[in-house]
DNA sequence: ATAAATGCAAAGCATTTGCAGTAAA
DNA sequence: TTTACTGCAAATGCTTTGCATTTAT
């Protein structure tokens, strides 16, 4: 089932589906690139490259880890994923590419979508000129199984973060 | 002077100034501990690691990189440096701790604090349980700078972000 | 047949760690 | 004097690159 289009034709593609707009562009539909598309269509978890590769070389013994980075680095210049910078260590990826903001709890880390349109306005003394065409937001907090962890802990880690 | 209040003491520290501070935690204020913090007070170019090093290693010939890694740790852990996961292939560091959000010129990758609360309220039904504590947003554009470029060389780079 | 992709290993960076010597306190 | 900090170099971890071989087209 389709979830995030990653499996659907690109914009200018004139036929559907990924073969042939991969094909169009000049680059192949090999079977361990249909794999990460797979794995990551409708995948809600922001995987990092290194959990990808784990996840699929059970069934491509002798996968790559290069080859999902570069992968990775097509669908990402090409638009078609998201390469999120959240995690300082590691780049994470979401295949949900409508604009959309993260929720992310401060205690293990867990991301999780907000599909929901914000109307944010800079006041006009503080845009010192740019031009605005977007914006990304983060929201922390606590989810559901931390807090109830918390509770029963009394307290905690002491994070940083807004 | 005083920006940021880097120079400052602790909210815990019974006496002024770093020196008490540090030495009431068990630190030293060595000079090149000294210098980063004046470096780093009030500067809002939000520096990397390595141009904090570059700008302060003239004037401390044999300044290592690990101390300037080291100081940064201890600020970050202690709230007062924020650690920005903006940039994918290094940390930049924010003496500004005070919550803020962040305007980004796509094209030259310039940083802007934008100090200004936003009212934002997930819809409790995207909410998930979880419970929010704060957020932080990044807004995208172009600086007045590279607006101009762009309307000279008619067009320029795609970049995919919000 | 022809390009492009693959896997592997080596290289590249940013960041961290280990340790003997040095300097705050 | 004591203990933390320093610089250096080695080590780590993520990501990229080079290249001979394989594979999609």
């Amino acid at each position: 089932m389709e979830k995030t289009g990653l499996l659907q034709k690109e914009p200018g593609a004139k036929e559907p589906g990924p073969a042939r707009t991969w094909r169009e562009l000049g680059l192949k539909l090999t079977p361990q690139r249909l794999a990460i598309l797979e794995y990551l269509d409708g995948n809600t978890a922001h995987p990092a490259a290194e959990e990808i590769f784990a996840a699929l070389s059970g069934r491509f013994p002798g996968l790559s880890l290069a080859t999902v980075y570069n992968t990775l680095a097509i669908l990402r210049d090409r638009g078609r994923l998201l390469e999120l910078t959240i995690d300082p260590s590691k780049r994470r990826y979401d295949p949900q590419v409508k604009p959309h903001h993260h929720l992310i709890c401060l205690s293990c880390k867990r991301i999780a979508d907000i599909e929901h349109t914000f109307a944010l306005e800079i006041p006009g003394a503080l845009r010192m000129g740019y031009e605005i065409t977007g914006n990304q937001i983060e929201f922390y907090g606590l989810c559901p199984d931390c807090k109830k962890r918390a509770k029963r802990t009394g307290g905690g880690g002491h994070v940083h973060r807004p």
